[in-house]
DNA sequence: CACGATTATATGTCTAGACATATAAGTCAA
DNA sequence: TTGACTTATATGTCTAGACATATAATCGTG
């Protein structure tokens, strides 16, 4: 594992380009707390100085740091630390049966359950919406080769996706039919964990009281709310994990 | 979707930029399947070509579609639809005490226990290294406004890090020394769910059979693991919380 | 003082080049 | 066939400019 490309002899570190030199010492102030949120980058002429290069190189860098969030740039003020996102996380947003038949894997889908009704206070309130429109209550579980893999629980905003009210959903699961008929342009997710209530527990095929790992994903188109889901995951078997470099 | 009628309606729809449409334009076709995963993207020749513009134009566009992970480029391959990833996600590294401090919440940090010794089997298949040199062990807890945050569990490389044999850990965590002391290239983070053991449960304060929240983060410099490390967090208080755009 | 107009400035995008570098592919000898 | 060498080529990085554009700051006027 771990890259074996050993090519490099030990202690000959090789040179990393400018661009990258500038935006690790840059990621690493930020990551270390010298530079705290908010507080401004060296512009980029500044940098420009600094480092004896031209500016789209420094520009590089921040562009860079920007699309990863890092910073944040705003024309004629400059370019600030953003506040970290509390151990800030990024997922992906993913459609389940994409991921399990890209992992070599036979897809089931079960629907549980799926009604329609005028949203609820506590559907307005999941949802983030204060006028009671209709809404689409969806339950149903993944499985993969057979053995399941999560169970969801979906709330779909009919006001804002009128089209899901005609959607068939006794085979094909929601989030693929939203992922391919609505764009989202923002979404938050939110990780946690718990242990297995009774109907999580038999759904999921595992004990009460077995620890699972719960992701919550609000999807919105502009300013409005798409959709709100609940996905419970295994947690002794299934793992989120994530790969990245720093260089 | 429907990049479609852009036309110009008086306040809305602004031309979006070269570069943007480019990255746009194969963002869609990736996401629609048009272009499956391992399908060759057109050289930056071709594409400056068919919209009339300069290499660095495309190539802008290209590298935020790699820095995004969609596509991956290899030099003279070309470039290629990724396969999707595993619900792909992406922590962030950092440091817990920044972390607790830019929320602006006061820090504590308590030392469980730290010693020295030669890797054990079991340290070493941690530390995905096959020689048994000498480690470090270090068990801490994170607090925040005085209330038990994080429980971690390290092993520190000494063979990648010798300078770590000479930190003083009773008062700074390892893992701010870590982060100003040895910059990394590169880290796996791996989330999963478990109930609290007796010994995590005393150490966070909460019951045995409770959810945590577990993180575990493996850090490399070059080909070397500098440090692996695990983190429990009360799972009923704590989230993992992450916002994007997907515009 | 309040408020609109102007200006200065930092970033956003783009160009037409340049040389570096990794590597797929082809070539040739053992 | 295999291995070593060469070449062609696509990407990687960088430069020194250019004009566009959003907006913080300033200025001027009522």
């Amino acid at each position: 594992m771990s890259l074996a490309s050993d090519q490099a002899r030990p202690g000959a570190a090789e040179k990393p380009t400018l661009y990258k030199r500038i935006r690790l010492d840059i990621e690493t102030r930020i990551l270390t707390g010298e530079w705290p949120p908010g507080h401004r980058i060296p512009f980029e002429h500044q940098l420009m100085a600094r480092y004896r290069c031209s500016r789209m190189t420094v520009n590089k860098a921040l562009s860079e740091l920007a699309q990863a969030d890092l910073i944040e740039r705003r024309r004629r003020a400059g370019s600030f630390v953003r506040r970290p996102q509390h151990l800030s996380a990024v997922l992906k947003i993913a459609d389940i049966r994409a991921e399990i038949t890209a992992l070599g894997r036979s897809y089931g889908y079960q629907l549980i359950d799926c009604r329609r009704r005028t949203a609820t206070a506590a559907d307005r309130a999941r949802l983030g919406v204060s006028t009671a429109g209709k809404v689409i209550v969806i339950a149903c579980r993944h499985s993969a080769d057979n053995v399941p893999f999560a169970v969801e629980d979906r709330l779909i905003d009919l006001s804002t996706v009128p089209e899901a009210a005609t959607a068939d959903f006794s085979h094909e699961p929601p989030g693929s039919w939203l992922l391919h008929h609505v764009p989202w342009t923002e979404a938050e997710h939110t990780i946690s964990a718990v242990v297995a209530d009774d109907r999580t527990a038999k759904a999921l095929h595992i004990a009460v009281g077995s620890p699972c790992l719960v992701i919550d994903r609000y999807t919105w188109r502009s300013a409005r709310t798409v959709t709100a889901v609940r996905l419970h995951y295994p947690g002794e078997t299934h793992r989120l994990v994530a790969r990245f470099k720093g260089g």
